[in-house]
DNA sequence: GCTGAGAATGAAAATCATTTTTATTATTAT
DNA sequence: ATAATAATAAAAATGATTTTCATTCTCAGC
């Protein structure tokens, strides 16, 4: 089932409609294979069509959001930025401080010990934000210079 | 070498001046021992002396990282909040999305891990963020019910 | 003790991402 | 079609944080 399908469905179940704005804010979201702050989504939006407004992009982020179709993510530049969700597998960042390039990681290790320390501490567990901060390898040689 | 010694250093060594206002900011960010965001603390201040501002409690508090004395943390409502960071060791939270509980922790096998990730990466580590998000046990027994 | 240069301050205004309001338009069930 | 409800664009509001700016402090050198 494809992501327009289950936003869809997920619209239909809470007497919520598919619209033209929402369907253009889906599509334009799912092309682009970056992590879209609202506002440059809304810059996509735009070329596309004028008449789309910014409040309806944040509207629509918000319940891709709930649908499961997208997910949030804060790389700590106080935007909030935006990822596909929905068909990916589960992953963490690594940030380069410098150049901002961003690389999508995973290690089922790390995942594990962390479902282990919630239930040390009596917690079940639903989601987690795991961020780490450093010098990518091409910033390491532009410093040695 | 306590904290305020700390901060001391760090401002001479910036060409910068311990004043009255970041003496009693200091103070009641160290006495406290919770995760303040800036207006928390500028509450605790106005009572200690309404004559400090709060732009010197946001002033003082991003100093005070830069010291290495506070840190940044982030729970994911919209406020900043700092902790004190001197001579405490490095720890990450579980918080619980019903109630708000904030529980340390410190695992050096993810620590470990996340080392080695970074490097396999080609980063150069420089600090990371975790957050687990959970239900915390006296929440779960008050669902049940 | 004075003085001048730079640092620090409080108050208010500005910023900026995000949210809310409101009047209008679109969609859907009957 | 009609009425009920949801969705929209545009603009205003919000709220945390930052910046501006005129004034006050601090301190090294006299
Ligand atoms: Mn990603
Ligand atoms: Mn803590
Ligand atoms: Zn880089
Ligand atoms: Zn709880």
């Amino acid at each position: 089932m494809d992501a327009k399908r289950v936003f869809e469905e997920f619209l239909t179940k809470k007497n919520l409609r598919m619209t033209y704005q929402r369907q253009v804010i889906l599509n334009l979201f799912l092309q682009e294979q970056r992590h879209l702050s609202p506002e440059e989504l809304y810059d996509m939006v735009k070329v596309h069509d004028p008449s789309i407004g910014q409040a309806t992009v944040y509207r629509t982020l918000k319940l891709l959001c709930e649908a499961g179709i997208a997910r949030e993510v804060e790389f700590g530049d106080g935007v909030m930025r935006y990822e596909p969700e929905y068909g990916r597998a589960h992953h963490d960042h690594i940030i380069c401080t410098d150049c901002g390039d961003k690389v999508e990681v995973y290690d089922p290790e790390i995942e594990a010990l962390q479902e282990k320390m919630a239930e040390r501490e009596g917690f079940r567990l639903t989601h987690h934000k795991m961020y780490l901060y450093g010098i990518c390898k091409k910033c390491q040689k532009r410093r040695r210079r």
